[in-house]
DNA sequence: GGGTGGACTATTTTT
DNA sequence: TAGTCCACCC
């Protein structure tokens, strides 16, 4: 029990109360992980059963991150734990669970695009208004009611609701939800709310099967407790109800997922619920510098809703948070990418060591565009995943309807893909012949003969007759057997062979790379089953591209803040600070939105080991055109002192100096030389400094020209002061500084 | 039923 | 700017 020596006080507290309820309030940086890794050690040492144990998280990566962790420490026994995202586990449940609740084991979970597209469909066949029905709007307020609990049944009868979605003008929402919950219940397929509307309901009417998962469940655990809806406080709850051993993790202070339907009052709701309950709080920060975390604790305090909490660092005063202004998004990025270089160079980084966060993933672009300028090489993370792109989703389409034949969206998006001859009023046709009798949509299609289908019946037998050759295949193959298998008899790989374009060809690399996917899962000796069914079970939940294990090299990490969340780096960018961007123009109509993009600053900021710089620009391309930008609120949110602002040469008012440095700022009329236009040619080598004096003309490869104005030596560290004609005076550790001396 | 070109609209975050 | 949608043609 070593590790226990490894732990501050109120850290060990929170490991070895181990029986009753517990509450960790964890700050950011403040060792969390690792105090649910020791908990779990702890707990397999007093002789747990790690089959009792259920850990929860939020996103796929911090489950593999806490399972490997855990397996460092305890080793094999790890596997055993029950732990994941509440999706991903209580889809297992279900999976097993699903005929009581009235769905097929091989139920289909729907993605939100597969959500959205039926959504479309409804409103389509409803004749509603498509410019008043957004799919992604009306999709967003049946969220919000499954993740309340809220049924059609109970959503039709609210008054409350009903008045709100006809001041919205949008009165028919209710009818949608009833004709969509009707569809997916048709299709056999789940959305992802469903999986905890469902579960709820499989614990609520059946106390067996909750009896059940409550003695298996012994030890309960949550992470980003701060970031869960009410279904999933209920199913927490119900679990935990028998032998009150529930330890949740949480930080108000990052809660950013509010319009997703976290309820930070789960958190109050605890205190209530557990009256016994002990409370740790984890206040001293282990990742960041003082200077970070002081700023981001002067951001946070703006806040008015929160819990009382003081977040402290004993680490190293470290770099001032620097601030950068550009003119434009291009040269945010142009400015954000030399900077990266510089530091990488300067203080011997790797380019892993870097991560530029943005609010949108439209922001990405001008940054990627830099970087690929000098060529840095980069990684996003999140946006259109693997899974998303067309030629993926087609052939999953085909496995989906492989294991699942009811599955509507997947019938709709391959009846005809290939091209066979079946079109949109015949699929139409389809789709009310089942509802007119009561049919599923496979019955219809596989019998097709006895639904009176004129000239395009031939080929939906056909298609039928291929989808049944599929599942007899499935029987007795593995997923990657009977992937390959309908990958060439269906016609996909065909018809993507045949498309000699770049993108074609990308696109056949594609299905070569899903099919390699398959493989790889299959001759995972960890995946007891290799079936096609488990296969996309277990991909039906995986959004981001799960990053494979320490690929290729060094890259500088890029993905919007939501998705840093949980991880840390040494150098962090948070670009695009203006209003209206961040925070977000959508978000600052109430005080409780704009709290919430603070927080999301919060955690921004917070990530931050060493050095975190800022950046915005005056001006930015948004869908098409021009427009000027002001510096976002947030920037002034942070004590001045913190904070070293780039254009600044330390001597007068910001604002004074971005007039005499920034030109164009200015006037239009004035399309002067940017200060900070220097580029370094591209045959810059770095002189032998060893003889650098006063006097000296110097060229670097960021600041441009300028003469040294000072050396000053201390111990065996050498500094240069030099006043650069664009850059300003700046202060250069010798042994680090890239200079080429010209005189 | 299928293909094409012009019009239109959209950018908030994710399991 | 870029992707999607729809009308109109074959």
């Amino acid at each position: 029990m070593d590790y226990l020596n490894l732990l501050n006080e109120p850290q060990r507290r929170a490991v070895m109360h181990t029986d009753g309820p517990l509450m960790i309030i964890a700050g950011a940086g403040s060792g969390k992980t690792r105090v649910l890794t020791y908990r779990i050690a702890y707990l397999l040492e007093k002789g747990v059963d790690p089959f009792n144990i259920l850990t929860l998280t939020f996103t796929n990566k911090a489950a593999k991150e806490m399972r490997h962790r855990i397996e460092k420490v305890v080793g094999k026994d790890a596997r055993n734990i029950w732990m994941g995202t509440f999706h991903s586990v209580f889809a297992k449940i279900l999976r097993a669970e699903a005929p009581k609740i009235g769905y097929p084991n091989s139920f289909t979970i729907y993605d939100s695009d597969d959500s959205k597209t039926l959504i479309k469909n409804i409103c389509k066949e409803m004749n509603l208004d498509d410019k008043l029905y957004k799919p992604g709007l009306v999709l967003g307020r049946i969220s919000a009611a499954k993740n309340k609990l809220i049924s059609v049944g109970q959503y039709r009868q609210d008054r409350t609701v009903q008045a709100d979605d006809e001041a919205a003008m949008r009165p028919k929402i209710g009818e949608i939800y009833h004709q969509y919950q009707d569809r997916l219940k048709r299709s056999g397929a789940m959305d992802f709310d469903d999986l905890l509307f469902n579960t709820n309901v499989l614990f609520r009417d059946h106390v067996d099967v909750l009896n059940k998962y409550q003695h298996m469940f012994k030890y309960v655990m949550v992470d980003e407790y701060q970031d869960t809806n009410y279904s999933q406080y209920l199913i927490t709850r119900k679990l935990a109800a028998k032998d009150r051993n529930i330890c949740v993790v949480g930080d108000d202070a990052q809660s950013i997922y509010a319009f997703r339907g976290a309820d930070i009052s789960n958190i109050l709701n605890f205190e209530r619920d557990y009256p016994e309950l002990e409370v740790v709080k984890l206040e001293q920060n282990y990742r960041s510098t003082q200077n970070i975390v002081n700023a981001a604790n002067s951001v946070i305090k703006n806040n008015k809703e929160q819990l009382r909490k003081s977040v402290f660092s004993d680490n190293e005063e470290g770099n001032l948070i620097e601030v950068i202004k550009a003119n434009s998004d291009n040269e945010e990025g142009k400015l954000v990418a030399h900077s990266i270089f510089e530091e990488k160079m300067n203080n011997h980084l790797s380019y892993n060591d870097f991560a530029i966060l943005y609010r949108t993933n439209a922001q990405s672009r001008a940054m990627e565009e830099a970087l690929r300028k000098m060529n840095i090489k980069y990684k996003i993370v999140g946006g259109l995943s693997f899974y998303q792109r067309k030629e993926i989703k087609d052939l999953i389409a085909y496995l989906r309807l492989t294991v699942n034949p009811n599955d509507e969206q997947a019938l709709r998006r391959v009846i005809n893909y290939p091209k066979r001859g079946i079109g949109d009023t015949t699929i139409e046709k389809i789709i009310v012949s089942a509802s007119e009798s009561n049919h599923s949509i496979w019955e219809v299609t596989s019998n097709i003969h006895s639904f009176g289908f004129g000239r395009s019946a031939g080929a939906i037998d056909d298609f039928a007759t291929k989808i049944k050759s599929f599942a007899v295949l499935a029987e007795q193959q593995d997923a990657f057997e009977v992937a390959k298998h309908i990958a060439k008899a269906s016609g996909v790989i065909e018809d993507l062979y045949a498309d000699k374009s770049i993108e074609g060809l990308a696109r056949y690399e594609n299905i070569q790379e899903l099919l390699n996917g398959i493989k790889e899962y299959v001759d995972d000796p960890e995946k007891e089953d290799k079936s096609l069914a488990a296969f996309l079970q277990d991909i039906a939940l995986i959004t981001d591209a799960d990053t494979k294990k320490d690929d290729d090299g060094e890259y500088v990490t890029m993905m919007t803040i939501h998705s840093s969340k949980g991880l840390e780096f040494r150098n962090v960018y948070i670009v695009g600070l203006e209003e209206n961007l961040f925070p977000s123009q959508m978000m600052i109509q109430s005080r409780a939105d704009l709290e919430e993009e603070r927080r999301l600053f919060y955690v921004a900021i917070t990530r931050a080991e060493k050095k975190l710089t800022l950046s915005y620009a005056t001006s930015r391309y948004q869908w098409g055109n021009l427009r000027a930008c002001e510096k976002s609120r947030f920037l002034e949110e942070i004590e001045p002192a913190f904070l070293n602002f780039k254009f600044s040469d330390g001597q007068g008012a910001f604002e004074k100096v971005l007039k005499r440095k920034s030109p164009l700022v200015a006037t239009a009329a004035a399309p002067v030389r940017k200060a900070t236009n220097y580029t370094p040619p591209a045959d810059f080598v770095a002189s032998d400094t060893s003889n650098l004096a006063e006097g000296m003309r110097v060229e670097h490869p960021k600041f441009g020209f300028g003469t040294v104005a000072k050396m000053d030596t201390q111990g065996n560290s050498t500094k240069a002061i030099i006043n650069f004609e664009e850059a300003g005076e700046k202060t250069l550790l010798l042994s680090f500084a890239k200079l080429r001396i010209h005189s």
